[in-house]
DNA sequence: ATTTATTATCGCAAATATACGATTGGTTTT
DNA sequence: AAAACCAATCGTATATTTGCGATAATAAAT
């Protein structure tokens, strides 16, 4: 990509916005998030049925909530219960709405 | 990217939502965003000015954020004065914030 | 008409994202 | 121990994004 090598120093809080907007910047992951809002939780397979998408790219957009925080999974074996991550979501939700004035 | 040939049908208002996020999705796009928050406007000139990154790709950055409708160009030859597009934003708005509960 | 100033677009290269099937890894049940 | 169940990860293919320099486009000034 031929990328500038000096990492760009951004104003406090504008990188932690950008990775959040970036989770949410696909509508599958919206609409996981918002399935998960209603149930409050649910299980990878919940939504293998709910959308038209292999069980490995759910479990791949998943890993991706997980990796910007908005969402955890609990170990309920044999399944894994994803919940929203109530401290992250928060964090996010107030830089959102800062950042829109 | 063996894409699903039928096209997902999601729930009203998630695909504009996941579009202005991933609009969103770019440090140096939130950056333009709060510096056109501030100084209500801009040129492209100034942003090149301020980000260390080439006049084409602050150029590109701002295509997309024009093409996600969060900003508009006003023809003020010979530069183009870039403002917040206030309808959009405000959709905006409150799409993210009925989102975040 | 030429030059200057400003911004958009083109063409390229490299990184990332999206999707799938197949495989692997854990856990529970048999 | 073997079989069954569920989810993560691997490998692969393709699409998109990000970035740059170079070039084109547009309008103003000379």
């Amino acid at each position: 990509m031929k990328r500038s090598l000096e990492h760009i120093k951004y104003e406090e809080g504008t990188e932690v916005l950008a990775r959040f907007a970036k989770a949410l910047g696909h509508p599958t992951r919206i609409a996981i998030l918002k399935h998960l809002e209603n149930q409050s939780c649910c299980f990878t397979g919940d939504l293998v049925d709910v959308f038209p998408l292999a069980q490995s790219t759910i479990s791949q957009h998943l890993k991706e909530l997980k990796d910007a925080g908005l969402i955890q999974g609990e170990l309920k074996p044999p399944k894994i219960k994803y919940c929203i991550n109530q401290e992250n979501w928060k964090i996010a939700k107030s830089l959102f709405s800062a950042f829109f004035d």
